[in-house]
DNA sequence: TATGCGATATTCT
DNA sequence: GAATATCGCATAG
């Protein structure tokens, strides 16, 4: 900490957010990817509150092959088949974290990829964290917003239901209208319309045209 | 804005 | 070896 007021933010948000229960979460990988959007990430930390706003995901449901879950549970990809409501995270392409929700019910894989975030508390840390002072490099697109939330394996398998370093909020404002599209950055089931984002968000990731 | 490419680690073939 | 749920930088328009 460089000097200044302990216990308070000099500047920037500061919000109380209720923890959401996993009775809210809906069991189906879809249904979670829609519900998820406008709801809240946060991420606790000794240097500080960290806190998004959802505004964009994927679906990857049972049965899918372009699903990390589809050749059954390995050591890897196991958080996947946990009930609902736990994080999976991965590392890929080596560079990148990304996270997801876990979905259905326990023993079945399938998630909900976290795409993208609009920034709400420690922005300041973000902006440490992606060594980058444009907002809107934050957290926009999956390998970003981990890094932005300090997010890596050890956070795999956590419950996001459950006071603790990563959880789930309720929205601070509700969602605009919700635009779906194909996912991103796949090459099998690519015509599945599995993208889910808020319309008009400037912090959502990818080409504009698939996001009108 | 858009497209293209290399970097890089882990997993699977 | 190959593939990969990406990113950042370069270049062209």
């Amino acid at each position: 900490m460089k000097g200044s007021s302990p216990g308070k933010f000099a500047k920037g948000v500061h919000l109380r957010i209720r923890r959401l229960r996993r009775s809210e979460l809906p069991v189906d990988s879809v249904a979670l990817a829609r519900f998820l959007i406008g709801k809240t990430l946060v991420r606790e930390s000794a240097s500080g509150r960290i806190s998004g706003r959802i505004v964009e995901v994927e679906a990857y449901v049972p049965g899918d092959a372009a699903a990390h879950s589809f050749r059954g549970p390995t050591r890897a990809n196991r958080s996947l088949f946990l009930r609902r409501g736990h994080a999976y995270v991965y590392f890929a392409y080596g560079s990148s974290f990304m996270m997801n929700v876990s979905a259905e019910t326990d023993g079945i894989g399938g998630g909900v990829l976290i795409r993208a975030l609009e920034p709400l508390e420690g922005i300041a840390l973000m902006r440490r964290h992606r060594r980058t002072d444009n907002i809107f490099d934050l957290t926009r697109g999956p390998g970003r917003l981990a890094s932005a939330l300090k997010i890596d394996r050890r956070l795999d398998g956590i419950d996001l239901c459950a006071r603790g370093p990563l959880w789930l909020g309720a929205a601070i404002k509700p969602s605009g209208k919700i635009g779906q599209s194909a996912r991103i950055g796949i090459s099998r089931e690519v015509h599945r319309l599995l993208r889910f984002y808020e319309r008009g968000n400037p912090h959502v990731s990818g080409p504009k045209w698939l996001s009108p």
